[in-house]
DNA sequence: CCTTGATCTAGAGTGCGCTCAAGGTTGAAT
DNA sequence: ATTCAACCTTGAGCGCACTCTAGATCAAGG
């Protein structure tokens, strides 16, 4: 098996020292092991978790959303039926926040197109 | 011409009364006439371009962001291009943001699948 | 042994985007 | 004249997701 120092964690996921710490805190990962100086080893299940995590994080999932989210990958199958709702209500929030991006694109791309016409004229 | 109120404002936005002073405050709209008692009085324009603000708003621009694109809008044809730029760079973070949103959509979409099975399942 | 760099902990601080509190004014309605 | 809702200002407070500080510890290299 595999394991992976703290700094090569940061360097493959993007995230900070400080941001791994604070998941960890906060439940969204681990328990990740130690050595026998009290340093974290993560392992490659530790690893394509945390990019699960972070995925859904870009996402714009909160972290209380994710720790919920982790709670129940973690605990086996769903007591209820709740951790589903969440995922769904997660979901409708995405496709219309596509739907609102879109929207953006529209009003910039007219605008990037206006201050170009512009731009044409004056130079 | 017609004017609207901040009530009015509010509801037509979706914009809570602290947010629209909040958004005078940052720049972002106005200077917004007042009647005779000091209270606001927001005009059509006003009510549009706060259409535009909020959408660019809702796709994640920041307030710091669209008060220096307001600024331009408002202050005629741009004196260089690097109002162009940061609507260019907000433009193709939106598109890495889709981009996100659907990878993260695809893992929702699998672990929905999963719980609604083991839901059945244990039914 | 000593230095160096990576890591550890606890806890405070930061930046953003609002949001609320307190106390005062306005103007239409009763 | 009084009441009431809507509005005003200033300034503080909040929730989130980090991010930084300070001081300690550890493992390896010279």
């Amino acid at each position: 098996m595999t394991w992976f120092s703290p700094g090569d964690v940061a360097d493959r996921t993007g995230l900070s020292l400080d941001t791994l710490r604070y998941y960890e805190r906060e439940g969204l990962i681990g328990p990740v092991r130690r050595d026998s100086g009290g340093r974290r080893l993560y392992s490659g299940g530790d690893l394509a978790w945390l990019g699960v995590v972070t995925c859904l994080r870009r996402s714009g999932m909160g972290i209380a959303d994710l720790r919920r989210f982790v709670g129940v990958v973690r605990g086996g199958a769903p007591a209820s039926t709740e951790p589903v709702e969440m995922l769904r209500l997660h979901r409708s929030r995405l496709v219309e926040d596509i739907e609102h991006i879109r929207v953006a694109l529209s009003v910039i791309d007219g605008k990037i197109a206006h201050y170009e016409r512009a731009g044409a004229r004056s130079a």
